[in-house]
DNA sequence: CGCGGGGCGAGCT
DNA sequence: TAGCTCGCCCCGC
């Protein structure tokens, strides 16, 4: 199970596809529920190759500090907090609340 | 086949 | 809280 990278890439998609709005997850969380318990880094890189036009909710994903983790500066990193607020996740000091909005199986 | 680096994470100082 | 180190896994050189 979960041989192949396209395996780990399809557990990942449909853990993230079940992502409530108005919540977040963490690589770290999201590659667990996907069975792949070390497998934070590789979400994150799939996280960098999704599709433009994917339905995942790929903003939804932030690191275990709570925050976006790309630079400040970056377009992705305000796309990513834009659609967050948009859903209704508060931002302190560019940090979302994990303790209220994290999504927890 | 070793090495360095990355949208990570946990632990220590 | 900020920084650093170490462990994991995947990729490109």
């Amino acid at each position: 199970m979960l041989e192949t990278q396209e395996q780990r890439r399809e557990a990942v998609y449909l853990a993230l596809a079940q992502i409530p709005k108005g919540k977040v997850i963490t690589y770290g969380n999201l590659a667990k529920l996907a069975g792949m318990p070390n497998g934070a880094r590789l979400a994150g890189r799939l996280m960098c190759g999704l599709p433009e036009g994917s339905k995942l909710p790929w903003h939804r994903v932030i690191n275990s500090q709570g925050k976006l983790s790309m630079p400040v500066d970056s377009d992705g990193y305000r796309e990513q907090k834009r659609r967050l607020i948009k859903e209704g996740v508060e931002f302190v000091n560019e940090k979302i609340k994990l303790k209220i909005y994290g999504y927890n199986s």
